[in-house]
DNA sequence: AAGTAATTGCAACTCAGTTGCAATTACTTA
DNA sequence: TAAGTAATTGCAACTGAGTTGCAATTACTT
């Protein structure tokens, strides 16, 4: 872990007053070495043979949901992927896009959608999801 | 079951190459009354005291999407929710709203939301999924 | 260094959805 | 209309992500 993750993983637990912990220390520096949404079970991977217990990474990820830095980005075969919340806004998450031929998955920051628009009077929205399918780059071109 | 509703079941069943049984109508049926995405539970809730066993709701669901008929229209607290795909295009399904206060939810099926066009070359858009999120007409006026 | 409140790990649990398999039912053909 | 067969159904047992209760441990305070 460099001490510069480690130093973003400190001020992250800090602000969200949390108290700092080898668990927690080694959770926030595997979501921002992913840069992309990431499972439990991912986390768990990544910190292999020293990972904490699944309980504690459940723990620690709904702690820094609560707390706003962490975004539940998508529900994926029944399975939360959980990512940094760096490259959302308030109302949006950036599009997630996955491919249909490969499965690997994009985040999509550069893409900006517009909020919806209601078409009937009295719906506020305030939060809008967008998640896109096709093919990536790499597939497409063997389609062509 | 009204004749009419029961014919247009007859007909998705004999379009998507399915044989006609007890437990398939009264599924079918369901989604149709229902006209908005509901979980197997609430299907076989409403079927009560004869639904089927929750085993043949999940295998008829399954063979309605494959026949693409009915859509899993999205996944909630890990459950999936399915409707008839009557409403949907090909390539996005109306966006789905729920309010962040009384829990309801709406298909915004007036609501147009154009495909997302890529930033970078390469990426094939061919599904677009839109969650939306925020308070409803209901929900709005107390707050204003 | 002691005290305490938060955090962790374990084991056991929940619950939506799935699988294997034997019994039943829809449709075909004689 | 009865027999044959392939699809469909229901049951019981399973799977796997996520949760809960609780006792042991650890971070921070004084």
């Amino acid at each position: 872990m460099s001490s510069n993750i480690s130093k973003k993983c400190e001020n992250v637990l800090s602000t969200a007053g949390l108290r700092k912990t080898k668990p927690r220390m080694a959770i926030l520096s595997a979501l921002f070495k992913a840069g992309r949404p990431v499972t439990q079970e991912k986390i768990a991977e990544e910190l292999f043979p020293n990972a904490p217990n699944k309980v504690t990474i459940y723990r620690t990820l709904d702690a820094l949901v609560e707390a706003n830095v962490v975004h539940k980005a998508y529900l994926q075969e029944k399975t939360w992927h959980f990512e940094m919340a760096g490259n959302c806004t308030e109302s949006q998450c950036h599009p997630h896009f996955t491919c249909t031929n490969c499965g690997s998955m994009f985040c999509l920051t550069q893409l900006s959608m517009p909020m919806a628009r209601s078409p009937h009077k009295g719906f506020l929205f305030t939060h809008q999801q967008v998640r896109l399918a096709g093919l990536c780059p790499q597939c497409s071109k063997r389609f062509i």
